[in-house]
RNA sequence: GCCCAGAUAGCACAGUUGGUAGAGCAGCGGACUGAAAAUCCGCGUGUCGCUGGUUCGAUUCCGGCUCUGGGCA
């Protein structure tokens, strides 16, 4: 319609029902879906994260699921880097892509084309950074910040480590100003000609929703699972482990909290992401707001709803 | 039945020598552009159990009632 290319994106709020509904809407429309999803990455890490079975596929093509090894580190570069791979390939099937997943920021990356040009991360730099921090506290960093590139340091809150050390690292690497980089990418155009759906509920459903989750993540083995990827070697430290459900799981396993308190933290903390998500897409601009409850959590009506919505797009 | 203690935010509590109250957790709002399931920032949301009395003024003191613990019978 406009020359870009299509793209069909389905977000929401962890357990909301992304998963059925992008099954269903697929098979309806033929389409190979492409993850969006932060942690359903690692293999491995299938119950914490509940990862789609092989079963709920359905026989619907799933790409970026199950392709890093858990030692490894995913990022949004990553990402952006390999769905646009993906888009390739599920284009030369004459397929539409559908990128369906939670993360919002990989979902940024990839619509708007940002553009990573600084050949990080850069691990050590990153390490010593941290060592600093750890030895003198996040304020030295920030002091750091504000010397090199006081600008950054001004949008930046002190005491955020990560986004302090990213700032610092991109100005190690580039000499330029973080800043400059945020605002240049924020002014980006979709690069796609996209429908992007965000699925929601009431709040108090998906939070009950989340917790029920986690009780049939806890039936269904979380703690083996947990208990065999630390056997394996895998540190408690790396950025896979960092997922919700595994986290709180390894202070359980050590035998220093109870498992209700993991249980507990767990469903808590998977909340407070939910409305983490749904604060992100509050500022996403040109999202498609689907709450259930205006379809009575009538698939079919929602299949519908946004069979519509693409057409209007011009992408069927 | 009697005695003692308690009753304050959604929860478990602190406090007010009488001037309508505050920390934690929960909750709510927000930020985010190569860790994002990460990381960080902001906001008290309240008939101080009910009811009389004393007082200029009671959540606070006194009486009664209700409920919840504990004890004695």
């Amino acid at each position: 319609m406009n020359g870009k290319p299509p793209l069909i994106i389905l977000s929401g709020p962890t357990a909301v029902g992304k998963t059925s509904l992008s099954v269903e809407f697929a098979l309806a429309h033929d389409l190979e879906i492409i993850s969006a999803d932060s942690a359903q990455v690692y293999r491995g890490m299938n119950i914490g994260t509940a990862k789609i079975t092989e079963e709920e596929k359905k026989g619907i093509p799933h790409y970026l699921i199950d392709v890093c090894d858990r030692s490894e580190d995913y990022s949004a570069f990553k990402f952006s880097e390999m769905a646009n791979e993906c888009i390739d390939i599920i284009r030369g099937h004459g397929k539409i892509p559908f990128v369906v997943g939670g993360t919002g920021f990989y979902i940024q990356a990839l619509l708007k084309g940002v553009e990573f040009d600084d050949d990080g991360p850069d691990e050590e730099y990153r390490d010593s950074l941290e060592k600093i921090a750890g030895e003198k506290g996040c304020e030295h960093l920030y002091e750091m910040l504000k010397s090199v590139d006081e600008e950054s340091a001004l949008k930046i809150p002190p005491r955020n480590i990560k986004r302090v050390i990213r700032a610092l690292e991109y100005n190690h690497l580039t000499g330029r100003k973080i800043s400059d980089h945020n605002e240049n990418e924020a002014a980006r155009e979709p690069v796609f000609n996209a429908a992007y759906f965000v699925l929601t509920d009431d709040r108090e459903l998906i939070y009950k929703r989340i917790d029920r989750r986690v009780d049939e993540m806890i039936e269904a083995g979380l703690e083996k699972e947990v208990r065999g990827i630390l056997e394996s070697g895998t540190s408690p430290e790396s950025v896979s482990m960092q997922a919700i459900g595994y986290k709180e799981m390894v202070p359980y396993i050590r035998g220093e909290i109870s498992l209700d308190e993991a249980v507990y933290q767990i469903k808590l903390r998977t909340r407070h992401f939910a409305k983490r998500q749904l604060t992100w897409y509050k500022r996403e601009p040109d999202v498609i707001m689907m709450d259930r409850r205006d379809f009575n959590g009538d698939v079919k009506a929602m299949i519908e709803f946004m069979d519509e919505e693409c057409k209007k797009r011009g992408l069927f």
